[in-house]
DNA sequence: ATTTTTTATATCACCAACTTATGAAAGTCC
DNA sequence: GGACTTTCATAAGTTGGTGATATAAAAAAT
């Protein structure tokens, strides 16, 4: 019935190894000025350009009032800022700005830092492998980056 | 003055890397039962037997109310319970109870099926890069996980 | 052996970031 | 041009956090 057998056995020690690193990694970013959702629209904002509302608040899985709302935190902070779309009257523009771009810099380098500091600690052997690992993280992450809402 | 100077051209794509990996693992949990710091306490508990409070809320990185908070709430749904040390009558022992054990289990399985699917797709090198890179990983979550408060 | 200080947990009042339900305005379609 | 749809905002309630403070037990000091 539980139809764990389906799930190989490196799928489970990948599961796991992640789970764990997530939990830590989680750690590694200290109470930031921004919260997980804002670090990540920013993120986004900064690598893909400006978005319509509409189409940021699904793939950061949240609702769309957590969206307008965050939208408008982030506006009040001056981290992103919204324009209107010329041809659409209702549509909402959301733009980063320069001091979020700054926010966003900041919250890299100090994690960057961090781990930095712990990279050191590792056998080389070690450090090599997680540098010959990295491309194929990011294919995953591309991969679950286009995944249905889960 | 920036000083970035001291983090070589690798840490810098190994954080990116795990910048992003980290966010689109963070939408591979749905909203589950769990908040983020009640899975990782329970996982803390899983994996390492009863703690007293006081161990606990540091580790995870919340105020000790917070903690006390969770573990009022972990115990009203019965997946972690208190008990007491008969050496020392301020303490609160937390224990993960049969139910918590199987709450993390549920989350874990999730994820994991989740993952699977998304590894299967990957081509062979990518999934064997991420499974050499595993342990390495793992040493770098143990590193992470005894650090101080950052 | 008291008194004082420290430690462990709980409680309080408040806040940030989410949720669902609903409203209003602009666009689309016969 | 009226009905439906899409996009965003607002309202009210919930959850999980914070700092300040209370209480009780243990440890230290006198």
């Amino acid at each position: 019935m539980r139809d764990t057998d389906t799930l190989s056995a490196e799928d489970l020690a990948i599961a796991g190894g992640f789970e764990r690193f997530y939990e830590v990694l989680r750690r590694l970013t200290p109470r930031s000025e921004l919260s997980l959702t804002a670090a990540s629209t920013l993120r986004r904002l900064e690598r893909s350009g400006p978005h319509r509302l509409c189409e940021l608040h699904a793939p950061e899985g949240v609702s769309q009032p957590a969206m307008t709302q965050l939208i408008t935190r982030l506006e009040k902070e001056g981290l992103a800022k919204r324009g209107s779309d010329p041809d659409d009257g209702r549509a909402v523009v959301v733009t980063i700005t320069d001091d979020g771009r700054a926010a966003v810099a900041r919250r890299r380098e100090g994690r960057t830092r961090a781990l930095s500091a712990l990279l050191e600690q590792l056998p080389a052997e070690d450090h090599a492998a997680i540098l010959a690992a990295l491309p194929a993280l990011e294919r995953l992450s591309d991969l679950m980056a286009e995944q249905p809402p889960l």
